[in-house]
DNA sequence: ACAAATATATAACATTTGTTATATATTTAA
DNA sequence: TTAAATATATAACAAATGTTATATATTTGT
């Protein structure tokens, strides 16, 4: 299961782990805690890196607009996963967009605080590399689906990818809470469309709704729409 | 146009560009010349990674297969591209497999000396990190879309895009030379579909085959269709 | 608490894409 | 060179998805 979903996760939750007590201390240091209120961007294309940030509280969304401008979400931030470290490493500007889905809590670090610290600790570096790697490959798993699953398939896939994500560190199921837009953005297709495939979904009684909040019924039934097992 | 079809091309080509005389002749002397069968693999998805690979002549293409099996393409290389650097810099296996399509000429670097002459050229280490980060903007660009345009606009695209990529470096066109299947996996599609599209461009003109290779005839129609002016 | 704005649900119809089947062309191996 | 294998082309029908329109629910700002 872990191994399944792993495959579409950043992972970037783990930069920080296994790091000793005194490199910890030092990346603690650095850290500035921030508030973000919902709807506003943690950055965006075309603009000049300032930091990375760790998500402590709340969802986050990253997304590129195609050559027509459409939006296209490519990942769901959750706590703990830090982000925005490509283009701060690689000197560039940043390549897509960050969006606060709810209001944040977040950790910041500087820039060249955070070039020090990758400096200093060369686990760190060698983590983040490791890391930057298996991050292609989830974006390479990504094309794979909207190329070749449909719909349903495509939508069963995320609602049990945001599940998991979703209530990963949480004791409570609270469900898949985004809008239908953003839900449609990420799994590529339209609001409306997305519409019927949640309905089905409800008369199949794979999931539940409530308010825009959906819940997972029966994993199962699923499942078999990816004709894959998961465990 | 560069700039377009910058935004879904990996650039690897320029990664030995731009350095000094006796840089470039550290990195010349560490290279061996390699002939690869057609069909045969250059490295596969779990495999260990044992260096890096410079095409020199011929075609390769970068795929993954879906948790279904499906064999999903997400990038063809040309000669002058660099690829399997991923995997070694995260010191972990490769995420995906790269078969030639054609009988190549390469050049390879083994494992320890690419990372030495990373140690030793820092503008060649600083150029990788920004080319990674690149071609994590491209893979994201695919995404969009894949997700979002029909099948004619994403063969309308990828034929600009492989023509462009294919004939950059020849004096003569050469047109685009892909076996259908190739091409089916490429923009997400059945064979039998992406001949009736094919059939669609013929009629109105956009292209031409001769054999399995097609030829554009009017660029700037299959542009239309991408909602976008190239220029 | 209320009105306005925004988000969601649903249906009907049009269009696109998938699938199955069959025929023809091209390449490969003996 | 020829037979077999593989690749390509095309059509007919089924299924999935896009689009437009309208109604209802929920959220937001005052």
């Amino acid at each position: 299961m872990r191994d399944f979903f792993s495959q579409f996760d950043f992972q970037s939750d783990l930069l920080f782990e296994d790091l000793t007590e005194s490199e910890n201390q030092a990346v603690e240091n650095t850290m500035e805690s921030l508030a973000i209120k919902k709807g506003s961007m943690l950055f965006y294309e075309g603009g000049i890196p300032t930091g990375i940030y760790q998500i402590k509280q709340g969802k986050a969304k990253k997304f590129k607009r195609g050559f027509t401008g459409d939006e296209q979400i490519f990942y769901i931030y959750t706590p703990q996963d830090v982000l925005g470290y490509h283009a701060l490493l690689g000197q560039e500007r940043y390549q897509d967009s960050c969006e606060a889905l709810e209001d944040l809590k977040v950790n910041f670090i500087a820039k060249e605080d955070f070039l020090r610290l990758l400096r200093e600790i060369p686990a760190l570096q060698q983590k983040l590399i490791k890391n930057i790697g298996h991050e292609f490959g989830v974006l390479a798993n990504i094309i794979a689906v909207l190329a070749q699953k449909n719909q349903n398939a495509r939508l069963a896939l995320f609602l049990l990818l945001l599940e998991n994500r979703f209530n990963r560190n949480s004791p409570t199921v609270k469900g898949i809470d985004l809008t239908r837009d953003d839900l449609a953005n990420l799994i590529g297709t339209s609001q409306e469309s997305l519409g019927r495939s949640l309905k089905q979904f409800k008369e199949q009684g794979c999931i539940e709704t409530d308010k825009r909040n959906i819940y997972i019924k029966d994993s199962l039934q699923l499942e078999q729409l990816l004709q894959v097992k998961i465990d």
